[in-house]
DNA sequence: GGAACCGGGCTCTGCCATGGGT
DNA sequence: ACCCATGGCAGAGCCCGGTTCC
């Protein structure tokens, strides 16, 4: 998507030779077929089915092509679309620029999902006043659109996204709520109702199950932490759920709290991604020295280092150990891996020229603030 | 007044598979 | 045989600062 951002004159550019190019490209490369058609058709006056419906589909093209559309990606990606008839670009084109999307930003949307052309802008327009009674403008909508196109397009059932609005809401969340919700994971919205429902019963099950009494409260907690649950399988789930519960030895009162708290963020780690995550993490400390009883506090103390894969986290610790960062100082102050490598090795070299003794002192400055970071540096600086 | 503790803010799409409908 | 709607999957961090503690 580099052409999309670039300057405007290249932009223009780029549309014209695509529309050139591609129209050359489709003349040969897609359609020898209609060409085969048309020909026989002007020069035997053979009658072709598609007589009517072939120059539509020219057209569409075209204008696709002409509004900056990468027309070849969008056919791989929805290849029906473009065998049906009766598509009216202008339609869509036309509703979104009313919605104050940009030319770039239309284009984009229909090449990544080409279906959006298939609806009608009745159907659009009750959509997207749907989606307006959760968000303020219609920017913030544009924006989620560009991100994600795909959320907004795939079903045209508004009643099902109704009653999705109002289950929600019924679950005890705010309108705040289902806007973060909408912005952050927007196929919450297009999922069937019935779908939605099984997950947030799935959680009431859980937290029951765990012998805590108010599951409402617990599911409430659980979207307010990790607004994306809703779009993950309650299979992934019940396995992140089943991953900490054996790799901690978990009373239930202790795996309802991190679910509902520091662990929820983890809940939506891909199927064996947690548990390969936390084998390489294990294999890593062991082989410097940590016990296996050590790794599991160390994990469960700082859980996001789930989301590290075996790359990142081998290097975060070695970038450390190099500048005789002991392992122990590692994994008592967890947080510091909160910081990127390049944080890291930059404040690592800013410390070491300020003469800070980073094996004797405290690290935990490795993951401060910018600001508090700054601050204290000048300090050391001074001295 | 500086450090520790801790929670929170950003943040998630694009692809494939499947079953149903015509 | 085709398209559509929908479910499910893989992939994978970094930064900030309020409040409390000493």
């Amino acid at each position: 998507w580099g052409y999309l951002t670039i300057l405007a004159p290249r932009n223009l550019l780029y549309m014209r030779s695509r529309f050139l190019f591609g129209s050359r490209c489709w003349m040969t490369r897609f359609s020898p077929e209609i060409l085969f058609k048309s020909v026989s058709f002007r020069f035997f006056g053979v009658k072709s089915d598609n007589e009517d419906s072939e120059p539509l589909k020219n057209r569409l093209l075209n204008n696709l092509l002409t509004m900056g559309v990468d027309v070849d990606m969008a056919k791989k990606r929805q290849p029906g679309v473009f065998n049906r008839t009766g598509i009216n670009e202008q339609d869509l084109k036309m509703f979104l620029l009313s919605k104050g999307a940009g030319q770039e930003v239309i284009a984009s949307i229909i090449s990544r999902y080409p279906r959006a052309l298939t609806r009608t802008t009745e159907n659009l327009s009750k959509r997207w006043d749907l989606w307006r009674t959760i968000m303020t403008s219609d920017l913030e909508i544009v924006d989620i659109l560009e991100r994600s196109p795909e959320s907004f397009f795939r079903s045209n059932n508004n009643v099902n996204l109704e009653n999705n609005i109002k289950f929600l809401y019924s679950v005890g969340l705010t309108r705040k709520c289902l806007c973060r919700l909408l912005n952050n994971a927007p196929r919450t919205f297009s999922n069937s109702l019935d779908l939605n429902k099984q997950m947030v019963e799935f959680l009431q099950e859980v937290c029951l199950s765990l012998g805590h009494s108010h599951p409402i409260d617990f599911v409430r907690k659980i979207i307010l932490k990790n607004p994306f649950i809703l779009i993950q399988s309650t299979k992934r789930i019940k396995a992140n759920i089943m991953f900490l519960q054996s790799t901690f030895n978990l009373n239930n009162e202790e795996l309802l709290v991190l679910i509902c708290g520091p662990g929820a963020e983890i809940l939506d780690l891909s199927n064996a991604c947690a548990k390969r995550n936390y084998t390489n993490i294990k294999e890593k400390l062991c082989s410097l020295g940590c016990t296996e009883q050590e790794v599991q506090k160390f994990v469960l103390s700082y859980l996001d280092v789930l989301f590290l894969g075996e790359k990142k986290f081998n290097d975060k610790i070695d970038c450390l150990i190099e500048e005789k960062i002991s392992i122990s100082q590692i994994i008592e102050n967890p947080r510091i891996l909160d910081s990127s490598i390049s944080t890291l090795k930059s404040r690592i070299k800013e410390l070491v020229d300020a003469g800070y003794n980073l094996s004797t002192s405290n690290i935990s400055l490795l993951s401060w603030s910018q600001k508090r970071y700054k601050t204290k540096l000048k300090m050391l600086n001074m001295r």
